[in-house]
DNA sequence: ATGTTAAAAGAGTCTTTTGTCTTAATATGA
DNA sequence: TCATATTAAGACAAAAGACTCTTTTAACAT
């Protein structure tokens, strides 16, 4: 089990490398899928709830593709996991009880509150702009 | 997307029930599917997994159940998510790659590697018997 | 207009997880 | 020995997640 589903990793890279390429050019679904080695038309379904959530816009037609629908430093990945993930991982109880909460916790809750409220922060501080420096450099990747 | 799978929620709460009781006899595990609402079967093999993983024991015919195989301070819950948990949360890269690491790192790494080790040593900390006491007394619960 | 490029949309398949059902194996007690 | 209680094991079904394929829509270029 891991912490995001795929869907929600394929977001996650695709954006960081449509950030890394630094222009405002729109790039074709075909190139991120091809370069990242996600399957095309499931990475499509996937960007698209990005461009309906507006944190990328999308062009159809030749010099088409996807951009950023805002400055880089503008868009954090806690906003892109939000967009994908149906359920919010950040405010479930870790043993899956509906009525967890600080009135009615569950043996973890105190535990597990402190942490995921840490891990949101954190992807809530990490900008597209901050992590895709790195990249552009080749200094971090986003593939094996 | 949950931090944890099901059959691992199913398997923490039944061995935080079995260890809620403080008595060293077998509880049947048809009395553990009742009062925590859980599939009996389902939670058959996951408790299966359990004792051949030697966290816990079990007796077949009457008066016969599951039981701790170790005192309750023994048992870290870490222990039990290692044993049902196929894939360890606790070293996989959050983007899914393969061979992210320390020295070929993917964007997140760095971030991600300091929650996830939080994470692990919180639940290597919590041991049943620290949980199980306000289960007893009626302060925490297992169920909705 | 027509053809080409590209995203959007939707149906369908495969795999994994979750859950159910049936049958075996083991222990107890009358 | 026989009925009963209980876990073990395995086949099967349902649901969700991951992925594929086909058709449609939009934009551009000639």
């Amino acid at each position: 089990m891991a912490l995001i589903s795929k869907s929600c990793e394929y977001g996650l890279r695709a954006a960081l490398f449509i950030a890394a390429r630094g222009d405002n050019g729109f790039v074709p679904i075909h190139d991120i899928s091809r370069d990242l080695g996600i399957s095309f038309h499931f990475l499509t379904k996937i960007l698209q709830k990005l461009t309906q959530n507006g944190l990328l816009k999308s062009y159809r037609g030749p010099s088409g593709g996807i951009a950023l629908a805002r400055k880089a430093h503008d868009i954090s990945l806690l906003e892109i996991v939000r967009a994908i993930e149906e359920h919010d991982i950040f405010s479930t109880c870790v043993l899956g009880l509906k009525n967890c909460g600080d009135s009615t916790p569950c043996p973890l809750h105190q535990h597990w509150a402190r942490e995921r409220t840490r891990i949101e922060s954190s992807f809530g501080s990490m900008t597209l702009d901050k992590l895709s420096k790195p990249i552009a450099n080749g200094t971090l990747r986003l593939t094996d």
